[in-house]
DNA sequence: GGGGTGACCCAGT
DNA sequence: TACTGGGCCACCC
């Protein structure tokens, strides 16, 4: 498995999360873990900076439901506009979050 | 080849 | 809730 391989994984993976749900950097490279060497939740913000062009980038969010930098205006309205719930700037994670498979994430306590 | 950087994450304060 | 420090690894000087 090569880099632009997992490159290409991402990007379908982001493109499959359906409209109204968000996945974290975090719980893409945990679905796709150790396919490019280890599981890094940091290559996949990189990749979604430099390839995110061409999928629903907005619908990526960081763990604590922060809005991509420089993005945030644009993310915001887009995600309002899928009926995504919102906390201020931020997505509420436990509520759309989303991951293959159709099941709810791991726990919730 | 060496060193700084970043669309991150987690645990601790 | 917000901030800090350590770990991480591809990318770009």
């Amino acid at each position: 498995m090569t880099l632009q391989e997992y490159v290409e994984e991402v990007l379908t993976l982001v493109e499959s999360i359906p409209e109204g749900r968000v996945m974290s950097y975090g719980a893409i490279a945990d679905v796709l873990a150790d396919r490019a060497g280890r599981n890094s939740p940091r290559q996949v913000g990189t990749i979604m900076a430099r390839h995110g062009g061409g999928v629903p980038w907005h619908r990526v969010v960081s763990s604590s439901g922060r809005l991509p930098p420089g993005h945030e205006r644009e993310a915001r309205a887009r995600l309002l506009a899928e009926g995504v719930p919102l906390r201020g700037d931020r997505v509420l994670i436990s509520e759309a979050g989303w991951v293959p498979g159709g099941s709810v994430p791991p726990e919730r306590p």
